[in-house]
Parts: C-alpha cells; structure tokens; sequence
DNA sequence: GTGAAAGCGCTAACAA
DNA sequence: TTGTTAGCGCTTTCAC
C-alpha cells in the first residue's frame, strides 16, 4: 500500500544513507559479491536490519543481464483435480531446487482461458511455461517461443505446433487394461470416456477399439460413451445399459472422474462384485473400496521430472530439436480388474 | 533469453518508432485511455500486432503509483493435499476475480520453510499472504505487515501475532463427533490424531476430552495416539490395541491421512462393520467405502471466501481490527459411525 | 490530445 | 575495493 506514507519499503539507497556507503556497495553486499570490505559488509547489515530492508527483485531483474524472473507457469486442468495437483506438486519441488517459484492456474478445458492466461504470463515475463493444453491449436505459440519462451508440453501434446512433450502411453496400456478383461472371459466390455476433443481420452479408446480387434470380438457402440466428467449423462448411461438386454460383463472406464461414477452406479445395482471394472488414471485409496478398484495409473514423478529437466535445459539456453516423451504406465490388480465372466 | 539477440521482445519504444508516435501514446493506448486519437489508437495497435509486442507488467508496476504487483501468495501445507488443493482453487478462483494471479507453495509443517516463502515472496512485492500456517511464533510477521503487507491466516491461527483469522470449530465440533460415538453406545473410543503442536489437531483433541468428560467417561490415555500423518506409528498403535485386552469399540480419527490409516488398519483385521468410525477432514469418495465413513468435513468454500475477502479488503486499504471468524462444519452419517456397540 | 523529461528500485559499465 | 553514471521498460508529471 504505497498510498500510505507511514507504510513505505525503505530502498536500496536509503540502505546507503544510513550505513554510509553508496547503492553499488548495498548491491554488492546484497548480492553476495566477495571483493567488499568486511567492515563496510557489516555497516550495510545493520542498516539492512535497522530499516528491515527488502531488496525489490522485480525492480532488480529490470536490469539484470539475463532478465529472468525466476518464475515459472504452470498450466493445469483444474488445481484441485488429484492428478493435477500431484502433477504439481512435484514440479514445486523440482523448481524449488532451481530457485523458481510456479505460478499455476486452472484451466478447466477451456481454450480461452489457456490463451488468457499464457497471455498474462507471458505479461510477467515468467522464464518458461509447462502446459497440460486444452486448445485445439498451439500455433499461436510460435511468435511467443521466437519471442524465447521456452515451453514444455505435459499429459497432452500440442496441435500444430512442435514442442517438448511429455505424455504417457495412453493407447498402448488402454489397450492391455482391456486385454487384461478379455483375458478374464469377457466379450461385451463397455467403454466409459471423456469428451474425445481431449487427446487422452481419444487415445485411450483407441486402444481399447485396438484390444477388441485384435481379440477378433465386435465393437459395439451401444456399449461406448464418450461424456463429460460428472456429469449426469455418464450416469445416465450406465443405468441404460445396466437395464438394457445387453448388459456388459465389464466395464474400461478412462478417466478418474467416470470410474468414480461407474463404481457409484455399480454399487447402486449392487453388481460391483458382479461387473468387472478396470479405470485409468489416479484414484485415491482405490484399495479400500470393496473390491479394490483395479487400475492403470501413470507415473506421475517420472512425468514432471522429465518436463522439468527439459524446461530448465531450455531456459538455459538448450537449442536441441523438440523432444517426444511417452512413459509407461503402472497397472495395479486390486480384485474389480479380476472378476471372471 | 536475452542472451540470444535475436530473441529479444520488443519494448514500447519500438512500438512508439514504429507506429510513429510517442511512448506515452502507446502507455496511453496500452492502458486504454479514453482521450486518444482514433486514428493513432489505430497506428499503435497496428505497430504492437506487427512487432508483437507483450508489454512488461513488472516493468510498469514499479513506477505505478499504487505499485501492485497483482500477484498474492498462499502458503498451504501440501499442494498436493486434499483440503490444500481444494482450498488452492476456491482461493484461485476468487482472486481472479480480481485480476489477482497466485503463487503457491507448500510448507510441509516446516516452520524454516515457511519463514523461506514468506521471504521470497515478500521480495517479489506479493499484495498479500493467505497463509495456513506452520510456524509456532508469527512475531517476526510484525514488521512486514508494518511495511504494508496484509496477512489472513486460515485453517490455524497465528501465534504471538495478531491477524484476520479463518479457522473452522474444531473443538465443537470434534466434541460432537465424538458424542455421536457415545449416543452410539460406545464408552471405550480410540483417538487417533496428527501431531499436537499442530493447532486443530490439539483442538480436536482438546474436543474429543470434552465429550468423554461431559459423558462422565473416564480418559483411557491407552486409546489415544497422537502421530504423524502417514507414518507407520499410528498403524502399528492400532494393530497394538487391537491385539490388547482393551480394545476399543469405536474410532475418532482426527485428520484424513489418520482416518485411511485407520481405515487399512481395520479392514486388515476384517473390523470395519465391528468398530465404529468417526473422521474428521475432507476424505474424497468417502461414500463409496463399505461401510461408507461418517464425516465431519470442513466448509472449504465459505472459508476461501471470507479469508479472500478479508485480504482483499486489507489490499485496498481496509484498516480496521483483526477479524476472527470461525466456521461451522458439516456431519455426514454414512455408517461407520453409526455401528452400534 | 500529445510528448519530453523524470523517476520507480535496482544492476551494469566504467572510472577512480 | 569503491562510487558514479546510465539505463532496464514502464508510468507519472507537466508543459505544450
């Protein structure tokens, strides 16, 4: 509140006043330099305690040679989404460890909000962006990374645009988590998505059109939802088909969010001993649930580290090609996997 | 990466030469007064859509008269933690809002770590601070706020400091959770809880005494257990009483990583439809367990909005004395609680 | 309505 | 080793 006169910062030159030594002195002392004197080190300090000075590092970074901000972005789907926020948490530490502190938002599968809010990071000058996309074209990015931002792409790729990309082997382990069903005598296995726009979800379910192929059964659509996450139509859904003479013996659910509301419609029926469920995707204390929920789920340190790595590589000055990685997945057999038709 | 020459943004001097106008004109454009030329309006946008010029906030804040950076910080325990991560995003969304963005970061309940952020973020002129927070004395908070920063806490109170403070009834309602058990017919109940020097886990306690007393139940110090989230302690102390003459027929678990704990521990001794279970915290698909887990759950919402709108306040100016409020939480029944002894 | 000059708090360059 | 000056990119002041 700099309208308060009483409640004003005390300055680097107000430092040099009063421990009678220059700014440049203040700035070395601050900064750590080795060549000042010892005493003239201590008369600053005192000042520094006495004013309880705060040097300004935005007002430092101006200048400085590199102009760093010593921050950077982070994009995710939703804060408080689990796999958002472990995906985040992990990239703290990583960036704690580089001196970086992460500014992160939501963007709850908006692309205007993903354009607005690059937009005012980019305003920030933060050093780098790591960015679980929700846009359909990045090819607005071009003029911001020839700008010299470097940006990481995690959990998603970019569409029209080429950058580091972290994701994991979405189509290959939703492919053997429904192989994993067939394996256990079922033919009519549902498929329970998110909206196909995102790039997880079409993947997932094109492994699971893969795993049934290649097990020579029918895909039969009728048994296909791709909806939106909570949202009653998944719901909705499932008591259709449970009701309907074609009832499943199996259910891939893709998402954490619909695995939820297919263990809660399970439940409901009283079948979940019954169908045979697998999900993909983080699910806290799935091995509590009676039966254990079995799943696929990624590694998510693995995930950050990577981007992290590449994201600092760049923002120091790395120029290499843009890198494509895909990690494995884990999968977990906690019983609702392994009911037999 | 200013390094690169040819990856320098352009600045608004550029945009000024370009458009043939002066840099005040385009500050004038960028800020969108009212009183310029249409037909320079037009010079301007034209020039920064060319040059793509991204004005650089930080560099304005620092001569703007209120010298907001719009940017406030948020301590949490753990990103990654349930009622962080939902706190996170109730507060993320409000300060949008706002025109605020959020630097987050966690403490891990340690006090060096808090005192870190708080310094960093102090240094990068932050408006504000909503803190949950670890430390066991907030004095040195003094001179900031002096200095013009406002501070709310939320979910713990300070200490030796006095602040606008959000904190829910823990000891209340603790007090009734545990009374429940006791309506239940249970006279030997087990609590379990997180480390006492944190504030709502020695609240809740404190609650959990107050029932037992007013109950005219004696204190049994063999069925309480105060650990660490997480660690085995609080598993092996539950196995220990189990396997003892005393036995307790119900649980209050103060925290959520101490409820799943108790939650593992019982369903390893095949106990969860035999011993009562009252949790204190937000615990996600808390209904989809067998037995599903009564609850008392915070409400995360109201206590975003007012600790937000009390900081907000004090960021505009707002100078009237600490406020403590303390929110009313939720009981939801689903049946662990409700096991009869 | 417009622009030149000063200045925000700091670091870089260079001199002393 | 220390200090002076210029300047980072912008907004403010104030004259035109």
């Amino acid at each position: 509140m700099k309208s308060d006169n009483n409640h004003v910062r005390p300055t680097i030159r107000e430092v040099a006043a009063v421990s009678g030594t220059s700014i440049k002195t203040v700035s070395r002392v601050l900064n750590g330099v080795t060549t000042v004197d010892p005493v003239l080190v201590q008369k600053v300090n005192k000042a520094i305690k006495q004013l309880n000075y705060r040097p300004n590092v935005t007002a430092g970074n101006l200048r400085r040679v590199d102009g760093r901000t010593n921050t950077i972005g982070l994009l995710l789907k939703d804060i408080a989404n689990p796999f958002s926020s472990a995906l985040h948490r992990a990239i703290e530490n990583l960036a704690r460890e580089e001196g970086l502190d992460v500014l992160a938002g939501s963007l709850d599968e908006q692309p205007d909000r993903e354009r607005e809010l690059i937009s005012t990071l980019i305003t920030r000058r933060v050093d780098g962006l790591i960015i679980v996309p929700t846009s359909s074209d990045h090819a607005y990015l071009q003029k911001e990374r020839s700008a010299g931002m470097p940006i990481v792409f995690i959990d998603r790729p970019p569409n029209n645009f080429i950058a580091d990309t972290v994701v994991v082997t979405n189509r290959l382990s939703a492919e053997q988590a429904t192989r994993h069903l067939i394996n256990h005598g079922h033919t009519r296995i549902a498929y329970l998505g998110d909206d196909q726009k995102i790039f997880t979800a079409s993947e997932r379910f094109l492994g699971y059109k893969s795993a049934l192929h290649k097990a020579k059964l029918k895909l039969d659509l009728s048994l296909v939802h791709h909806g939106r996450e909570g949202f009653d139509d998944v719901d909705h859904f499932i008591k259709a088909i449970f009701n309907s003479k074609n009832t499943p013996t199996a259910i891939f659910a893709s998402q954490n969010f619909v695995t939820i509301t297919a263990i809660r419609a399970l439940k409901s029926h009283g079948l979940e001993k019954k169908i045979a469920l697998v999900g993909f995707d983080e699910l806290p204390f799935a091995d509590l649930l009676d039966p254990g929920i079995s799943l696929v789920t990624q590694d998510i340190s693995t995930m950050a580290n990577i981007a992290s790595r590449l994201l600092f590589a760049r923002m120091h000055g790395k120029k290499t090609k843009a890198e494509f990685h895909e990690i494995p997945t884990m999968f977990t057999a906690r019983g609702s996997g392994e009911i037999k038709n």
